[in-house]
DNA sequence: CCCCGATATATCGGGGCGATATATCCGCCT
DNA sequence: AGGCGGATATATCGCCCCGATATATCGGGG
């Protein structure tokens, strides 16, 4: 799961642990709370299968060489860099990368089907927050296998809900069935909205035909 | 939190693991899948806590002292018993009962406040899901406390969201913002619906000055 | 008679999480 | 100067949860 969100930022740009879970969550932060304790360990993982590289342990800077011209023309120059770049070394960090090997998996992860059991709402979330990333009919596919697992879950609650449970519990109940309509109708409209935008030219006749 | 579960359900009566893990399927099943490899060490965590305790092996067949007569007449009976005790019960199943002292832990975790970070959803609706056996100031506690933390999620999402991320991510973020909001609605009902029970009084006048 | 499916208990590997340990760098106050 | 506190940064620990799986035992049907 947390595979999927790593590779997905990574491949906009090379990110070292820190940073990542800062985008993570400012991002992602609406739907996830990601902490060291599966970053690290995650990133490992990755590292180890060979889906992202180590760039080099300190690539924040590479001024090796990149400052010349600044030296002769003013002393102060050196203090206002230290002001104005304050990271010119950052520090021991690893700066993590994309390998192909690692773009294959991404694809994988966002297009495949997932354990039935596997926290269904994070799991669709994640893939749709990177779904920008598959193309139309892949995208189309996602959100009706989403459609069709909410519409599951909605008849089953409607056939369960009738009787047990105190006045809490029915509450709890009813309250969850509504929201899962809720979420049905809003991927109705996602839906409709992407076909649209798949067909740009169906102005009048209606019906293509679905 | 999964233990809030079963000490909420064992409550009622003893039970044995597999008769629990249903009943949880099928009383809390719209909110929580519970798997064994949690059920199981849960149990024993509970139990080694003295929070619960097995009432006996075979308890099926009430029948302690069903066999009275039985002891001094014959040798035989040793052989025998062991061919009637067996079989007239279901199995080996091990029922459990609720103590005194995991009495106290329910209370506990039914009132105490968790870790902010813990799956606030979850836990907030296994509480409300046993909430009956909280007392009306109680139970407006926690409908509270649920409150100002929807609140705090709204007004945080309300001030990220305008800019970043694209299409998706925003519409994404969008539906998680009106979902909160729906939520807070509801617990606006459920608070006033409370209010209203506690104070059976306010026919006209209205504004009971809160 | 034996196999099958339901009942029932239990463990395993693995992932996620909060807490914590450990450095290093920076700005700021003294 | 000096050093303290806070941000940056990496990593690990223990705990819990989960799906998968192992292992019995029962009832019933072929």
């Amino acid at each position: 799961m947390l595979e999927l969100a790593i590779l997905g930022l990574l491949k906009e740009q090379p990110l070292h642990g820190y940073e990542l879970k800062k985008r993570l969550g400012e991002t992602l932060g609406f739907l996830w709370g990601v902490s060291y304790g599966s970053l690290y360990p995650a990133l490992r993982r990755l590292e180890r299968a060979g889906s992202i590289e180590i760039v080099a342990p300190r690539a924040a800077a590479p001024a090796p060489v990149a400052m010349p011209a600044t030296g002769s023309i003013d002393g102060e120059t050196a203090a206002a860099r230290l002001r104005r770049l304050p990271k010119p070394t950052r520090r021991t960090r690893k700066q993590y990368r994309l390998t192909p090997r690692g773009d294959e998996l991404f694809a994988e992860l966002l297009t495949g089907d997932d354990a039935p059991g596997a926290d269904e709402e994070k799991a669709f979330a994640l893939k749709f927050a990177f779904c920008r990333h598959l193309a139309s009919d892949a995208r189309l596919a996602l959100l009706e296998r989403r459609r069709a697992g909410l519409q599951e879950r909605l008849a089953r609650a409607r056939g369960t809900t009738p009787h047990r449970g105190d006045r809490y519990i029915r509450s709890l109940a009813d309250h969850r069935t509504e929201s899962t309509a809720r979420d049905l109708a809003w991927l109705d409209e996602l839906i409709a909205a992407e076909r649209r935008a798949a067909h740009p030219e169906p102005t009048q006749e209606g019906a293509t035909a679905s």
